[in-house]
DNA sequence: CAAATAGTGTCTCTAAGACAATATCAC
DNA sequence: GTGATATTGTCTTAGAGACACTATTTG
């Protein structure tokens, strides 16, 4: 082993080009919609964070929170740090969405990126993360997906609106990826992240994997339901959803009260 | 504009730490077994690739195939290359296993790891790739997860058996990350990429995503069925399965012919 | 009581799993 | 014919989707 010790001693890691490495993340909320109405319910919009960037490149263009992977990190470690940092809110999730790291991507240089996708719940803390610094800003989402693969992906908070076009082009090799055709002022390639995903969000709502991390901990069937209505962008009906998620939820004693209609029973996470 | 090209023009990537950054991959084959009667068909056996290192770290450990990448590569474009160069085959699909970035991964410093998995069909051509030097073999595959958590992988190729323990850690966040017990011999954090990719090779089998890999274009339901089986390490019955994939597949005209029993139908992928 | 939401019962259709039966070739 | 695999038919059960109906609260 004295071999290997001595090679080691030798080995400089300044003889290879290396990349910057950073961890972008997609940090999820659900946003309560105000009603006009006292007896109807207020309805959960989709809504993502992001951040209005005060330097160079892409200065005042909104991009993804992130930052660059420090040496003694994983880059798991360092995208939650940074969700920490940018919401001052510890995510109830986080999924990597894979790697960017197309030539160009960034102007600044040779500059890789992973992709996270996380989720943070709505309690009144999380409701003003972001609100405080007019720099972050919650965005309403809307996504659709049109069947020929191309995608439109809207972000708007008040009378701010970034439409993005994108293409899913799905390669050979079962990689598919989107492809920017306007980037609908986002910034660097943040919009095919955010299209990325927002994929994988839905993927994981099918079978119930983060709906539960948008909601306090103790929820009722219909804010459930509501949370995999918004998030998938689809509408189930109520007996089918109950049956659906009745073994992954856990009933507790007590009710909703003062809403104007009959009250409903409080659920936990199994 | 003129200040943010003047910004880029100062700008110095050399004034932050950076690590290396590799791409290794797990390319998944499926070797026919030899059988003594005439009459019985061969199974397939779920097998991967293997090289034995030449040089420090880890000389003579058997590893995963990989290497840096270099400018001007995507991540994809970097594993594709050097499954192309370690097997003289280009893989039927690619998909990205995510990033190993645990510090101390690498004794030779910081170098973080995007892993992928890869399936190549098993053609007459491809069944010679990594046979014809020694330092690159085709280990047959076992691993059985225990509902505990922890899980064995097996590799082994003629005497040389190559055994890992490790187990499952589900953290909060939904990053559920292998840890090794014991490596088994296997170079640097190989077996926790090994593991985290047949962890995904049986998601997507699930679906038959890439069960078709790793067939020839023709193949008959039996094969397919093998497939299946070898990959998930379990027994379906034929009439399920034929039913379960019909939709996804094309009848041809042909038909095997010679094995000493009723000929079958070849079909195509549709 | 009216409006709104909460919650239940049940019908149909489809898909999965299990099992039995028949078909066809090479030796 | 025998031994092997190929292929089809059908029974049962579980779950998804659709729809109708009942229950309960507040203004």
């Amino acid at each position: 082993m004295k071999e290997e010790e001595r090679f080691l001693e030798n080995y400089s890691m300044d003889d290879y080009p290396r990349p910057s490495v950073t961890a972008d993340i997609v940090v999820f909320k659900l946003r309560s919609e105000k009603t006009e109405n006292f007896r109807k319910d207020s309805r959960g919009v989709l809504s993502l964070l992001l951040i209005r960037r005060g330097c160079h490149p892409f200065k005042d263009s909104w991009a993804l929170p992130g930052g660059f992977l420090p040496p003694g990190e994983t880059i798991e470690e360092c995208a939650l740090r940074e969700v920490k940092e940018e919401t001052s809110v510890i995510p109830a999730s986080l999924m990597s969405v894979g790697m960017f790291s197309a030539p160009g991507r960034d102007p600044r240089g040779w500059i890789i990126s992973n992709a996270f996708a996380s989720v943070i719940g709505s309690t009144e803390e999380t409701q003003r993360s972001g609100d405080d610094a007019s720099d972050a800003q919650w965005f309403d989402v809307s996504f659709e997906q049109n069947d020929n693969g191309s995608s439109l992906l809207r972000l708007s908070h008040d009378d701010i609106v970034l439409s993005a076009e994108l293409y899913e082009e799905k390669s050979r090799f079962g990689i598919s990826s989107f492809i920017i055709r306007d980037s609908g002022g986002i910034a660097f390639d943040h919009a095919a992240i955010i299209a990325r995903a927002l994929t994988a969000l839905r993927a994981g709502a099918k079978d119930f994997e983060f709906i539960f991390d948008f909601l306090p901990e103790k929820f009722t069937l219909t804010e459930l339901q509501n949370v995999q209505e918004a998030v998938m962008n689809i509408s189930v009906l109520p007996a089918n959803f109950r049956r659906k998620v009745a073994g992954l939820v856990e009933e507790t004693d007590e009710y909703t009260e003062g809403a104007g209609h009959r009250p409903a029973k409080l659920y936990k996470r199994k």
